[in-house]
DNA sequence: TTTACAAATCGTAATGATTACTAACTAGTA
DNA sequence: TACTAGTTAGTAATCATTACGATTTGTAAA
């Protein structure tokens, strides 16, 4: 997505386009590592020195409400962020937390005939395979 | 599973059998609602009137050992723990929380190939949908 | 451009689920 | 029966998240 773009589909849902929240949008919205606010935070602090740690809540709230990203609670640890809200599958190392996403037609053809067979109309989904990573085998 | 059958496999793991165990495994294990543990710990109040609300976390620890339990967290309210550790779907309303279990051999079938595609040794799953039931609907 | 105001931000306080701690208790064993 | 390591209950501490309120700012109307 593009700011542009962004800034659109802020204004469209009469969110007020800010720095802070543009700055949060870019790094999340492009990250491919499901960051935690802490992780968001220490991010945009260095190019948005005062920014607070509750604006990151706000904003994910926000980035939750327009559908553009999806919180993932874990034990052991905080949220964690994935701005990719397509169906696919989170590949999650139990020794060091590592997610990777697996997104394939085969995935996506599948899941549809499972919700086929479910018989519902889903608004989401959250599809998690618990591993251990290639590393954290050796 | 029998009471027999869990008391063996707590004395084979090292774990004591107590009373209170007993109580809060019987419980959860054969729970189809996804329980918090405050729901276990008002039900099991019931007879044995001085439980701690600790005991019910340490028993859920042990029960996510025993690999006879999953935890889930959600955004919004406390972890909730899943007695079906096999390949099923969670179909969750967003509305009222209620978590209904899918299971079939469909879905056991497609999953498997799924994770063939992916290339991995799962170690557990968790498949959410997230749905508005039919009460909410309404 | 200036003004007005609702919304957003920041810093901090409050909340609440979970975890840590510890003295008293008990299941399992010899 | 007596011993001991594990368990329990009660409570305190933690810490991620949410709530609050004073100040600032984006937006749109004048
Ligand atoms: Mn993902
Ligand atoms: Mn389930
Ligand atoms: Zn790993
Ligand atoms: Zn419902």
């Amino acid at each position: 997505m593009t700011e542009d773009q962004l800034i659109s589909i802020l204004r469209d849902s009469g969110y007020k386009v800010t720095p802070q929240r543009l700055a949060i949008c870019n790094y999340v919205l492009s990250s491919k590592e499901h960051p935690t606010v802490e992780q968001i935070h220490s991010e945009i602090l260095e190019k948005n020195p005062t920014i607070s740690l509750n604006t990151i809540y706000q904003t994910m709230d926000m980035l939750i409400d327009l559908g553009l990203v999806q919180e993932m609670r874990f034990s052991g640890s905080s949220s964690r962020f994935d701005p990719n809200t397509s169906v696919h599958a989170n590949i999650i190392c139990q020794n060091c937390s590592k997610i990777r996403d697996f997104e394939s037609e085969g995935i996506r053809e599948l899941w549809s005939r499972i919700v086929m067979e479910m018989n519902v109309e889903p608004l989401g989904q959250r599809l998690d395979v618990y591993v251990l990573c290639d590393e954290c085998r050796k």
